[in-house]
DNA sequence: GATGAATGAGACTTCATTCAT
DNA sequence: CATGAATGAAGTCTCATTCAT
């Protein structure tokens, strides 16, 4: 079918675009980033970019989105393949990291250019953050319903278990290459451990 | 003389400028703040905002120096209180937070716009991030020199403590009034001793 | 014939399109009518606009001419009930008043859009404007060859008419509903008749 | 002082912009005139003439209302020349008429682009003709109070004349140079006088 | 014949910055 | 020193038109 063909390409370009887009965005900033150096780092029109999108701010969002639901998925998978509830949020956090550690641009966006590129997304990011924040704090929960950590604020846990490595990565992002981003997670788990009254079990690394 | 008295007066405009810009820059975030409207809000023209600075970006980085400049004051102070290191560190970190609770405006500024509004700026606020972090490291330092808790890894604790902070402080600027800030910081302090290793001691609340 | 059930679907698909596009017109304007919001209120896609007209132009113009040329039906249908010249001339008027009054859309695009549209449609409307006028003095000529009215000018009679009914018919398509067209109309006619020299004689109809 | 100076050379340059889009609408239309376009004309940046005006469409409206109040002005002067309320609604028409006979653009402006510039225009002009035909109707109200002309329906009699002027006018806009406008209104007299049934006094020209 | 994705020229507008007064 | 008019580069977005499928 003519239809269906014309909505395959349809659906290549819009991933095209995106993916256009993330480059340029992680390049330049949002503010920085123009349409038109998307549309052209695409291979499209400007009038192609808005056959597909509304406006910069909705790829922007799309991006987001998609980011984040990608993120989610790689952290359900890590989690998958452990049993004890304190593992699996130990792998969640290590499976952000890596996929951050092998797409830098993909982490300059979502931890560094969302914040302020405008009141609207803030929105959206602090959303995101919280999403984060509860799958860890999810099984925090479990880990104290199985008696594996005493009972404790596992609201507040998730949040800083998720801010201080947000703050660990933003920081590799925005100074140069220095250090092997899972290495700075190694020091930081058993922080993270010892803050939820896990005594050290330093088992894993990668 | 004249001359003392132009200075003062010039370092008067200064100040209104940046009191004015602090309000324009947290009200419409760094992209859409205009310098129209930073002149409007301080009774000054354009031409005299030009005077006073060499443009948009040096306005924001001095705001952002001073802003850094005067938490640090109150956290230095806040320390000054405390013999323990463990005590100063957390004492540190209140201080930050109470100016925060008070001034919603510059912690936006702080947290969230300063982070998009440019290259130019992450760089410096990772700097200032480091330079809290650092702060808390060096009294983490103490506490481990004097015996108080087992050594660690204070660098990546500071930075994490940091990390943990800023996430609940970003929160708490994006989303509504909620809950007194100074709350979930109660919440937090737990976390943050026992990732350190030191155990629970309610003392304090202020 | 395959052919010809062809061609009378282009047809009607034609038809479709005008009928589409009037609405568009009349509801948004010429310049602010898109090409597709004709396509989709006509179901079908701009491809299919573009292969039945040449463009956006052709289609007002087609419109232009398809009116004018029903118009002009009208009118002599009306007139063909008459033998006194004057009343030919008045039936005529009030024939395009009748069309006018129960299509305000066609009213709109005729008297007022198409002045607006580009240089174009000005030319075209003076020469429909033109058209009209003329019929009206073709029997403003037939009134004086025949004695009923005294020698004047009648070229521009025909136009001074047309003027006068133009201005009330615009008013009437640009504020609200107020009042019904036709009775301005009554009001108008006398006027009309004076100038050309006919004693009023209140005979007619609706 | 240097505040009077700097309003002085604004509005001069104000009424270089005006005037400057003045020639650019009635040479290419409003529609096809592009802010560019004026501010070249006019000597002075994009930006110079969004300093002074918040958009075309603002332009416009200005222009429209300028010319508006001197049309206005020189029919009132007209009329004071005259004593008799026929005569002074008889020299109002001339006025006008002369006028654009002067300044074909601002016919062209006034009479035919105007209407289709959009649905904000069309209203505004149908006001100005409101305007025009009331000072007309004003007079032939006051004829009728001094027994000049028998009691009749001067509200559409104002309206009327209005339009037969307009369509004599929009004719001779549009089609190329002709005649004098002046002789078509020569020709057009009489016919209004009629029609408010006063008899023929072919005492004036201009 | 029909479809709708793609094009690209061009429109309006904003604003940081400069500078004559 | 202050003012605000002026600049001009850059940005987002629209849409008539084309054309591969």
């Amino acid at each position: 079918m003519t239809e269906v063909l014309q909505q395959s390409r349809a659906r290549a370009r819009q991933r095209r675009i995106l993916d256009a887009a993330l480059r340029v965005f992680s390049r330049k900033g949002y503010r920085d980033a123009s349409v038109d150096e998307i549309a052209g780092e695409s291979a499209t029109s400007k009038g192609g970019v808005y056959f597909h999108f509304p406006g910069k701010e909705a790829i922007f969002l799309h991006l987001l989105n998609r980011t984040a639901s990608q993120l989610r998925t790689k952290a359900e998978e890590a989690m998958a393949a452990h049993d004890d509830p304190i593992a699996k949020a130990d792998a969640a956090l290590l499976a952000v990291l890596h996929t951050f550690a092998k797409h830098r641009a993909l982490a300059r966006l979502f931890m560094v250019e969302a914040m302020g590129a405008g009141r609207e997304f803030q929105q959206r990011m602090a959303e995101i953050h919280a999403e984060f924040a509860t799958i860890i704090r999810e099984h925090l929960d479990d880990a104290v319903a199985q008696g594996v950590i005493a009972p404790i604020d596992t609201e507040i846990a998730g949040r800083a278990w998720f801010g201080a490595l947000n703050e660990v990565i933003t920081n590799w992002v925005i100074l140069g290459e220095q250090e092997r981003l899972e290495d700075a997670y190694a020091a930081l788990r058993p922080l993270l451990m010892r803050s939820v009254g896990v005594a050290d079990s330093q088992e894993r690394v990668s």
